[in-house]
DNA sequence: TGTGACGCATTTTTT
DNA sequence: ATGCGTCACA
């Protein structure tokens, strides 16, 4: 029974055999943190824990699901079943369906996704006669993702000063005019947007105690994965949960966090140990994932992060081959280059398409990569993107199917009422959406109620509208005693969506048609599926919430051999043996959008620890010298990650001649200068002393580095910005503003400054080092 | 009310 | 380059 205890290493077993209190397990990367938690669940139930009473938060439901199956295989199948696994959001959807009463909710509700929340308010800046150009519905949308996530509400805003001034400061007063629309909007149509599902769900556990208690004796062991990555909102949700036995045991790594820009709160790991009493430490540094050579670059680029905690990942594997770097000219050669080099490891290692991933920043990038391989006819699978589920021909089947669960969800009536085209047209729409306003109801009852109602709309519309009400309202009949597939089908064929397609008759409406096969194919899947499970009836609104809560990963039926291509964010908790980080660039990697501050450029630095530390037996590096960004070939120069890994890991495929540039030192001559941007050339031939005096810190770095060395440049135009003669300078860029330009090295390079007032406002400055003189 | 042309912003990452 | 939103016209 206990025999799978001899699978872990001493480190792994003490949190494993800790049954009670409150612990944290930091887990370098690669470390086997999974096989912990899982052992761990395994461990609790041996010893008598019913599953009823232990819930497991996990980052996606793909990793819950072979947690789940994997634990079955040790403790049994029917008592895996009863174990409550997987996202945040999936957990507590599924309970707040079971409390909605008490918030005032339908059990039904709706969960809007992004698209869905953007498209309401945007609606409502409109509505309200705003400057769209002021107020950007996605920033509208990301403010207010902030405050749920910080749990302010509307009341909570209004209550606030300062939030109201800062918002009137970028020139946004009325944000919570349209942050109280956006919420009432929202629960008149009885639907909750992703943030609502924790805000809510501490909305629930703070106005109700006895709702509190329950779930607090029934939860008496929890475990949290991928703590670092948690924001406030789930924070204080696991807080309250655990309070009451404390039995917590949290997972995670801060040199992985990626997530801050949504939200995540670092220190919610960092501070751990201050939230709980007794808190057991315990760290697991050994490394099993990747050869010695990879888990040591990658110990030398997290250490450039000032914040992190202390943690020596180290590996008793082989050393390994050195990781790859290469230069190409533009980004189909990258392309070709990545194909070409999976092509001769797979005939020369005799392995899989399985065994290689591409990983890059952006999913923009996937194109080249994509071409590249169609063309060697190596079979890929991209994950993420625009997924599957938000693709328009399923989005408009999935709105019907909604809208017949829900019909006051308003999101999925505007979408639908008029497509396919039934004369129903904007200018109905907003009348009706007037009304609704007024009378605060939904439009769908406004749509019903219509004769009472004192409105300008003449009779022909009158008779489409309520053609259109009947329609969904038999769905919603027929979904009272037939299974989801048979509503969905029903829907496809009745709404006349497919025969639309069918008459476009173009590639892609067949195309789309299949697609909607494909999801009719899902949904039966899904029934049957779900037949098995203890807690659900294959209803249309659990598949609705599998589908909106669904992640890309979750989707990977991973049983065909392919080259895998995705973001690094997607490739979080996942291994290949042979790993491809493309656009290894500055301003893609790091992001030009996240270079503003110390910690967003830290966070990078996270994201390629990540992405590095993915690899079990090879990384390449590539990066490009232009590349098509908006349609245009730019320049592009070699990510400052490339060289902020220690050069003995590194094993360079270009001339290390051609590859010339090199971190500078941090210096002082600027004022404020994003010193973490600051770089430098590359020593040519001999070492003429720095242009600058430095510090003996400076020159500490310095000599642990290479001996700085500067290249002769003639400034020939200055904007009167005077440059001293004999610095070095190659390339600055200073954001927007003025352009120098500067003779002597390469191409004819520029460089952007932005003024303010006469004095540097931002300084981007790159493989350069200068000296203003006034 | 529906369609087509044009202009514009878009590319950071996602539950 | 591309897709979306807006505007003008049928």
């Amino acid at each position: 029974m206990e025999s799978y205890l001899a699978e872990l290493n001493d480190a792994q077993r003490a949190p494993v055999l800790q049954k009670d209190g409150a612990m944290i397990v930091i887990a370098g990367a690669g470390s086997g943190k999974t096989r912990v938690l899982t052992y761990r669940i395994a461990y609790l139930m041996s010893k008598g824990v019913d599953p009823f009473n232990i819930l497991a938060l996990t980052f996606t439901n793909k990793a819950a699901r072979e947690m789940k199956k994997r634990i079955a295989s040790i403790v049994g199948n029917s008592e895996a079943k009863n174990l409550w696994m997987g996202t945040f959001h999936s957990i507590f959807a599924k309970m707040l369906r079971f409390e909605a009463d008490k918030l005032g909710y339908p059990s039904n509700f709706t969960i809007y996704d992004t698209q869905d929340s953007q498209r309401l308010i945007s609606a409502i800046i409109k509505e309200m006669a705003l400057d769209k150009d002021v107020y950007k519905y996605k920033q509208v949308y990301s403010r207010i993702s902030s405050y749920k996530n910080s749990l302010i509400t509307v009341k909570a805003y209004f209550a606030n000063p300062e939030l109201m001034e800062a918002d009137a400061m970028s020139k946004k007063p009325r944000l919570g005019e349209i942050y109280k629309n956006y919420v009432d909007r929202c629960f008149k149509a009885g639907a909750m947007d992703f943030d609502d599902l924790l805000l809510k769900t501490n909305e629930l556990l703070n106005r109700f105690p006895d709702v509190l208690h329950k779930y607090q004796n029934r939860f008496r062991y929890i475990l949290v994965d991928e703590y670092q990555d948690t924001n406030h909102s789930q924070y204080l949700i696991v807080k309250a949960l655990s309070d009451k036995f404390q039995n917590i045991c949290v997972v995670g790594d801060d040199a992985q966090s990626i997530y801050a820009f949504r939200g995540a709160n670092i220190n919610n790991i960092l501070n751990f140990q201050k939230d709980y009493e007794n808190v057991q430490m315990y760290r697991l540094e050994q490394n099993y994932r990747s050869t010695r050579n990879i888990v040591n670059a990658a110990n030398s680029i997290i250490e450039k992060n000032k914040t992190k905690l202390d943690k020596v990942v180290w590996t008793a594997n082989d050393d390994g081959t050195k990781i790859v770097v290469n230069r190409l000219l533009n980004d189909g050669e990258e392309g070709r280059f990545v194909a070409s080099s999976i092509f001769e490891n797979k005939m020369q290692n005799q392995l899989n398409n399985g065994d290689f991933a591409i990983l890059y920043r952006t999913n923009a990038q996937s194109r080249a990569m994509e071409d590249a391989l169609r063309k060697r006819e190596i079979p890929y699978r991209i994950y993420g993107g625009l997924s599957f589920y938000q693709r328009k021909e399923i989005k408009d089947v999935l709105s019907y199917l909604r809208l017949l669960v829900n019909p006051n969800d308003e999101e999925a009536l505007k979408r639908v009422i008029n497509y396919p085209a039934r004369g129903i047209g904007q200018t109905t729409i907003d009348k009706l959406t007037i009304l609704a306003n007024q009378y605060g109801r939904s439009i769908f009852e406004v749509i019903e109620n219509i004769d009472q109602l004192n409105i300008k709309i003449n009779s022909g519309t009158r008779n489409k509208l309520s053609n259109f009400v009947n329609m969904i309202k038999s769905f919603t009949i027929l979904n009272e005693n037939a299974d989801a597939f048979t509503v969905a089908d029903t829907v496809a064929r009745k709404t006349g969506l497919i025969q639309e397609l069918k008459k476009d008759g173009t590639p892609e409406g067949v195309a789309r048609i299949e697609n909607i096969e494909e999801l009719m194919n899902g949904i039966k899947d899904f029934v049957e599926g779900q037949k098995e499970l203890a807690d659900a009836t294959g209803s249309l609104t659990e598949f609705l919430e599998d589908v909106a809560l669904a992640t890309d990963m979750d989707k990977d039926t991973g049983d065909d051999d392919r080259v895998a291509l995705m973001t690094i964010h997607l490739a979080k908790g996942l291994e290949f043996p042979f790993v491809y980080i493309v656009g290894m660039e500055e301003d893609l990697f790091p992001s030009a959008m996240s270079m503003n501050t110390r910690s967003e450029l830290e966070e990078e630095r996270r994201l390629f620890y990540v992405a590095l530390t993915r690899a079990e037996k090879q990384a390449y590096l590539t990066y490009t010298q232009s590349r098509y960004r908006w349609g245009k070939l730019i320049d592009a120069e070699p990510s400052r990650f490339i060289e902020e890994i220690e050069s003995q890991f590194l094993d360079y495929m270009v001339p290390q001649d051609d590859y010339k540039y090199k971190p500078l030192i941090d210096t002082d001559i600027f004022g404020e200068v994003d010193k973490s941007s600051l770089r430098q050339t590359k020593p040519r031939s001999g070492s003429p002393p720095p242009a600058h005096k430095p510090s003996e810190e400076q020159l500490r770095k310095l000599r642990k580095l290479r001996p700085a060395t500067s290249v002769p440049t003639n400034i020939s135009h200055t904007d009167g910005i005077k440059l001293e003669e004999g610095n070095e300078v190659e390339h600055i860029r200073f954001g927007k503003g003025v352009v120098l330009k500067i003779d002597g090295v390469g191409q004819d390079k520029k460089a952007e400054i932005d003024f303010q007032n006469g004095g540097i406002k931002k300084l981007l400055l790159r493989f350069a080092k200068l000296k203003l003189l006034s």
